[in-house]
DNA sequence: ATTTAATATCGTAATATTGCAATATAATAA
DNA sequence: TTATTATATTGCAATATTACGATATTAAAT
């Protein structure tokens, strides 16, 4: 007990959850964000950017790239990592679903 | 060590980070899920549905209420819970933003 | 071959999350 | 008032996450 009873739910449904979960962190978002402002791919320097011990931002820039939030590769001495749109899209697609299931029915709740 | 450096971040990463993590569960997106094919506010079937106990199912509405991903009231003897479109929104446009980023520059990564 | 620089991995401590049995609460029904 | 029904809260065990020091790896530079 207190293990995520993964089995129980859809596949979809945890592969969802995965990737949200990698979203849900305020340093990973930190990640993002940071990955949005550079015009490159980013080489290194995000670990002076973020205020976080090396090892630990290794692990969660390995998380985003594990659930596919991230791609790119490590080329010798550095990093080269962007944003995957795919994923994404995977995670706006299934807002864009709420939103318009809530569009067509009319329920009140205050 | 091992606590997450809230502190160390901006408000708005940590309330997305925040927000996210409440919908990073597959019990809670079951529970979206289940939410959106009914057309009526939901009234006590939902532990029916979800391969959870009682309080298991409790706790995670009470963590969608918590970070605004659902709204309403418990009602006497039944709950009338939906989605709450606001906090959706803020999500949805999180990503929007990432990907209307990632448009306008012309990264390279395999 | 050695050094240097960048990143990854391991081990581990601190904390957070998950799930549920037991119990409490609250409102309606009898 | 006493059931009954629906949900919440408490307490706790199992597991997961987070962070980082120490160390390993890897490739380029000297």
């Amino acid at each position: 007990m207190g293990i995520t009873k993964t089995e129980s739910f859809s596949t979809q449904q945890n592969e969802l959850a995965n990737i949200l979960k990698a979203l849900a962190h305020p340093a990973r978002v930190a990640i993002i964000d940071y990955l949005l402002t550079v015009d490159e791919c980013i080489c290194s320097d995000i670990v002076n950017v973020l205020p976080l011990a090396q090892p630990t931002v290794s692990q969660h820039l390995k998380e985003l790239k594990n659930t596919g939030i991230i791609k790119g590769s490590i080329e010798g001495k550095s990093i080269c990592y962007c944003i995957d749109e795919k994923t994404i899209k995977i995670v706006r697609e299934y807002l864009d679903g709420i939103l318009l299931s809530i569009g067509k029915t009319n329920k009140i709740c205050q």
